[in-house]
DNA sequence: AGCGATTAAATTGTGCACAATGTAAAAGAT
DNA sequence: ATCTTTTACATTGTGCACAATTTAATCGCT
């Protein structure tokens, strides 16, 4: 009810700081809610979350990797990675392989099926940026921005 | 097999579209967490999460809210919300009480310690923005990019 | 060789995010 | 007025994300 305490006498608008459209942290996060939403329907006929798609991206780019090389890729940790790798391997797309040399180590590596769910996969990249409806220029620079944004300074 | 106008660096390789460092999905779903522990770090002190102090922001803009306005503003659905506003009410920071007119809802008012604790929160986001790193055009711009990403035809 | 420090992954516990379902109240239809 | 439909929120179950801790193996140092 009472105006704002920073606000001088009926200013025409007081800049809040604290204004949810201000917020680049929410867009930032409702934008990444809704495109995981997205993904959703494109990988749940495949059976994956959008979490293992990622990890099956790593693993399509380079097989044989060790948990925490899939973790360094994907800024996840152990705690993230290890219950999200049984499931990729209960449901037969990779194998987890203690190392023989470092018995620390696990080794992941894809399956014949795992492999195979590349091709299934290879479209939904250009689906989903025709769902987004912005220009390509628009994203190509959008990605631009969030990979300094994600990468800078960790 | 004809290289993409966007890579011009390797213009020798043959694009792939499922590669890591190409997908905006990836950019994103990275962003959002790193500026998620960017908060975390900030909040802390205050015993917020972040989808907390959201809804305090939504609440802080305009208290006495049903459930289904916050969630209509956050694009939370009272799966995730119930929960996370029974914790805010057992941190003593809001109320929820059944509407008399209408028993099917619920209102949530924010307590004297609610309101008490926007004064924490105040200056969190400038120092955000200042641990983001990047020119505070460009983070506009950014914001604009990703509302329009969010809100676009859901 | 012996041993503390480091490393790699797993485990435990909390809190989202969301699909699917349930419950109860209010609104509409006949 | 009774019955169906819709609405608002709660509940259940799955799967992240991450802090904190644990376990076990390897490394480094003397």
């Amino acid at each position: 009810m009472t105006p704002e305490p920073d606000a001088p006498e009926n200013a025409a608008k007081p800049f809040d700081p604290l204004a949810l459209d201000h917020q680049l942290c929410f867009a930032l996060y409702a934008a990444a809610n809704r495109v995981i939403r997205l993904y959703r329907d494109q990988l749940e006929p495949l059976g994956l979350t959008y979490p293992q798609y990622l990890t099956l991206l790593v693993l399509w780019e380079r097989d044989d990797r060790l948990v925490g090389e899939v973790g360094e890729a994907l800024s996840l940790d152990s705690g993230t990675l290890t219950p999200l790798l049984k499931r990729l391997e209960t449901a037969g797309l990779v194998i987890r392989t203690r190392d023989a040399a470092d018995e620390r180590r696990v080794r992941i590596t894809l399956t014949k099926q795992g492999r195979a769910m590349r091709a299934k996969a290879v479209d939904i990249p250009a689906r989903i940026a025709c769902e987004m409806g912005l220009p390509l220029e628009t994203l190509v620079q959008l990605k631009q921005t969030l990979t300094t944004l994600a990468t800078d300074q960790d």
